[in-house]
DNA sequence: TGGCTTGGTTCATATCATGAAACTTTGTAA
DNA sequence: TTACAAAGTTTCATGATATGAACCAAGCCA
């Protein structure tokens, strides 16, 4: 008795909750996660989520340990080897993020979208020693949460606005009481007079960002690149200097970008 | 209508097939996997295929280029990078593939078991100009096909190697025609009398391999480790000395891996 | 001992994935 | 320009297949 989801995906519930899995797994960190967790997490029956990871252990895409956690397996690491080779956001950027991360000393970080949310795919940690580990890669927030993920929700065109509101404002309610929509819609609008985004600790309390979108050639929007560092390292004063360094950086990768085949939403 | 596979994959069987296609656009190389040559490799239904690339797209495993070509997407490249931080066979053994590698000059490569197959899931380019590419990470063979494969095959128990070879025999007939059963047992004596596998060219003309089986401390089998060159590198001369380095590297590797917790089958 | 938590399995049920067929688009040859 | 072919994509009736409530087992603590 599943009726749930919009039917934009219809025909592969299992494959979905089996990827949803994956990430979820992910998200548990280097020690792994446990069958209750992951039931817990994703809301779905434990027999479901059983016979899900025993399909992906069988794949190799999960190991499970003699105390019966679950991790990630070495099949993830061979694909994603295989995944790196081809020209895309994340070689066209890596230089960049690492670059930004160094120059600046603060958290680089690179969010692409992923339907009405956001997942950060890449972070260069800069050296400052007060870091702000609000992001980190594999994780996802909202589309309009966090520097990135604004600039790219605001870059949108106001239909498409409108339907991500729609989507998230619920999850908004529920997780970030500090970013009701109206709160959200000034942001936009703030992002696109300024052209660039900034988050003055709405969703972590004293963790900033700063973030500017990144474009296809085709005008398509590619991802975000950001930079994310505690409030003191984010004051007036060193915005424009952030903001040069982040244009600078986001121009280069639109430029490594033109040099690649776009790719379908 | 589809009455098919072993009962021991029961429930998922979406699930197998989607990762299967994984698998197999990873194996396409860096130009992608059309549509209909997916459809081709996996024997799956056309509107199968398509729906299941949808769902991975959908959680970006893969993406889509405008030439409808399919790709590997950057969510496996976010999923490799977080299932590398962890401690298991590819961490322990890196280093010592990589030293492989260089110091012999020919391939050096990390496999692993997976069912009655044989994931290769690294590989270090030797220096030596003219190279054996007749093991690329991301490939399979069935158990006992090829030098590191073979160790591995050799170092089961009589039983498992007899439901192994029962598991692979047509596929041998069918694409490894050089390689009959009876000669794949000779073979596995030989391996168990030598205490190292030696592959003269049966799998590829010319293209020789030289592999060891690596143990988990408590004496489950973790992978192999292997040397490929072409025939004129793998003279009776040159053996001791190969054996020699891969022996050693092997003790290196297990070593490591006694500082891991072993994993569950 | 008994209750509690967590990992894992079973099996009747109806939901959901299936694939043949239709449709669309693109390329190309006449 | 039309005709044809080949590849990508979508639809929908059907029953094979994933589902999850209920169950078992093992470990832990008081």
């Amino acid at each position: 008795m599943v009726h749930n989801v919009d039917h934009t995906d219809t025909g592969t519930q299992s494959v979905d909750r089996a990827l949803l899995l994956l990430q979820r797994i992910g998200a548990c960190g280097d020690d792994g996660g446990t069958l209750a967790g992951l039931v817990a997490d994703t809301g779905l029956n434990k027999a479901t989520v059983r016979r899900l990871l025993l399909a992906l252990i069988r794949a190799g895409m999960v190991e499970q340990d003699d105390d019966s956690r679950y991790y990630l397996g070495m099949q993830l690491q061979v694909l994603g080897a295989q995944a790196s080779r081809r020209p895309n956001l994340m070689r066209a950027a890596q230089e960049s993020v690492m670059r930004l991360g160094q120059v600046t000393g603060d958290a680089a970080l690179l969010t692409v979208r992923r339907g009405a949310n956001t997942l950060c795919v890449m972070r260069e940690e800069g050296s400052y020693p007060l870091r702000s580990h609000a992001l980190v890669a594999g994780q996802t927030h909202p589309l309009g949460v966090g520097a990135g993920s604004l600039a790219m929700l605001a870059s949108l065109p106001d239909d498409e606005i409108a339907s991500v509101l729609a989507a998230i404002t619920p999850v908004l309610a529920d997780r970030y009481p500090r970013l009701p929509p109206d709160e959200l819609m000034r942001l936009i609008e703030r992002t696109r007079t300024d052209g660039i985004a900034l988050n003055p600790g709405l969703v972590i309390d004293g963790s900033w960002g700063l973030g500017i979108a990144l474009h296809y050639p085709d005008g398509r929007l590619a991802g975000a690149l950001s930079v994310a560092a505690v409030e003191a390292r984010m004051r007036p004063d060193r915005l424009p200097d952030l903001t040069r360094h982040l244009r600078a950086e986001a121009a280069q990768i639109e430029t490594r970008l033109a040099r690649t085949a776009p790719l379908k939403g």
